[in-house]
DNA sequence: GATGAATGAGGTTTCATTCAT
DNA sequence: CATGAATGAAACCTCATTCAT
């Protein structure tokens, strides 16, 4: 399988280095060549193309992560303790790789539709996970019964991606880990029945 | 100033149109400049340069929604009132603006950093209406005094913004206005002491 | 009309000229232009693609030839006059634009065969031409009855086609010209009645 | 001598057949060495480079075709008949053998110039096959005496050549060796003396 | 002899911007 | 003010060939 070569990632590794140094728009191919110590044409023994080293990417990394997070939450603990264990999971893990917090909270956003959709995915898992957590918050009681699935889905999943988004953006100056708590906090009330 | 020019709009509304039906990438400045009924070389009597024309594009376009909301959560009401109006002000205008709603969800941010480091100058109009109505909240009691107005506002414009990302990604089937009252609900339960 | 711009045939004046001096695969676009003095850019503003350069070339060219030969042989004279006019013109032509015989006899032969088909368009009128002479050499009886006019057409334009490659092929050092006598004296035996 | 060695005839063959199916611009050197069922380094064990496939192929199946007809015409009967031999010969190779119709009458004439000149180097061979047939023709009476041998063989070469091209381009449809009488006859026509 | 992973040069085309009219 | 013809830089991908195993 190709994922077991180590050209794969290295090229892939490479690719993050490269975009998230350069920008999307400057992420030529020869760049994430050189960066990875192959020659152009390598890449394409590889990758089909160039969005594909993308897509692949976001799949490798992305899918890893929804891996661990299963792991992480699988049975042990609550809702309310599950949805803490995930955000502190999704902001530990994006705290401790720069490059990929810029590529996937800046930089991938700039691909074109086809892209995106691919993106959306894959990302479709990680909303599977939120879905299964709101569900049993549900059933446990911990969260209200009328709670709509997407409706919370979307605020948990919204607010998220708009914290990471705002401290990327503010250069990553304060401690985003130490965030995870209040967000929970605020999720939870959301979810909560009054 | 430039803005009376009645060319000037005229550009701006054919950019919409032409983002909207072409996506960014296939937004040439040939199109908006056929679609405005002008010549190529007259947008630049108006525009510095392509990405000009996004910004300016981006500035007319939420400046006059920021001043609508303003105007309609002036004075009257609690805070969360003001936040009800608010969303529904949101999710109203992009139910009418089908191409709007294309491109500021979608298409919009393809753009690069740069660009898009512009439009969150101009979001942070929106970002100050969004604090003020949280502050006027916790001065008033309705929400929590412990409550961290960075987060809130991240939570509310990040639920926001998916919600409305993901109608838009679903083709626009379902009455996004008529989520606003349970987006609401689940907003001010976050945002609420408990 | 695209055709009244003097770029039009200058361009295709050009890459007569480039396809002839370096061959037909080592005729890029940016030695095209160069040569007809405009961007590369610029060939795009007339032609589609590098491909409808090569098939508005031929189609400039064989028709312009053909109209000629159609003027020339209207009218006037018997089948066998015809032919030997026509076969004069063709030789008369190729010997007297020495890039042309080159491109059209051993370059424009290398293109694909999507190109090729389309030149085969071109040449249809053409070989029509010699359709007709054939036929009116039937009736006048100056041809014998029996003769099959595809036949007859493809002796006449293999034999002359062949008799140009040779001669370009070796250079172009006899006179071609001198060669349309004796080839119309072998092809009106191959079509006469004996 | 390299020739012994199974495995050159085996990349030829596969070289007509990827030729043949793909065309000449999609006959890769990979692909030619899948089909042979040999790695693609095993190539240059075999040939100097991919242009010397495509001459060893020309060789090899012209080579064994001119010695073919070489028997076939040896000694027995006129020089009319033995033309008319030939040209049966000629059409019943290639109605036989529908990959190398393809391969000699459509795609090796995509080759650059330098391939070609390689090619008629082969051809000439064949060439001489048909003057020998012209001079004996001029000396047994059957022909005229006052004819170029060059163009006669330009005109029976043309005509054969351009008869199964047309034959190929025609996807095959009709009986190509049944015109081999009628081709016969014109040739010899235009070869007679008045 | 045989393999096949790796190499890296090279070209068509797009499109934002300019400037002579 | 308005035009639109002309510009020219910039990058993805292919594929013949090599060479370490």
């Amino acid at each position: 399988m190709k994922k077991s070569k180590p050209k794969y990632m290295q090229i892939i590794d490479a690719a993050v280095v490269v975009i998230a140094e350069n920008g999307y728009h400057q992420a030529q191919v020869s760049k994430i060549a050189k960066q990875a110590g192959v020659a152009d044409g390598t890449i394409y023994l590889y990758f089909k193309n160039k969005e594909d080293i993308l897509i692949s990417l976001f799949e490798e990394k992305m899918g890893s992560f929804i891996e661990k997070i299963n792991t992480m939450i699988a049975g042990k603990g609550t809702a309310v303790e599950k949805l803490l264990k995930m955000i502190e999971a999704h902001f530990s893990m994006l705290s401790e790789d720069h490059h990929m917090a810029i590529v996937t909270q800046l930089e991938l956003r700039q691909s074109n539709k086809d892209l995106r959709l691919r993106i959306n995915d894959v990302l479709k898992g990680y909303l599977q996970v939120i879905d299964k957590i709101v569900l049993e918050g549900k059933e446990t009681g911990e969260f209200s019964v009328d709670l709509d699935v997407r409706l919370a889905r979307q605020m948990i999943f919204g607010t998220i991606d708009e914290t990471v988004t705002s401290w990327v953006m503010n250069e990553e100056k304060y401690d985003l880990l130490a965030l995870a708590s209040p967000v929970h906090r605020l999720l939870i009330n959301g979810c909560g029945s009054r």
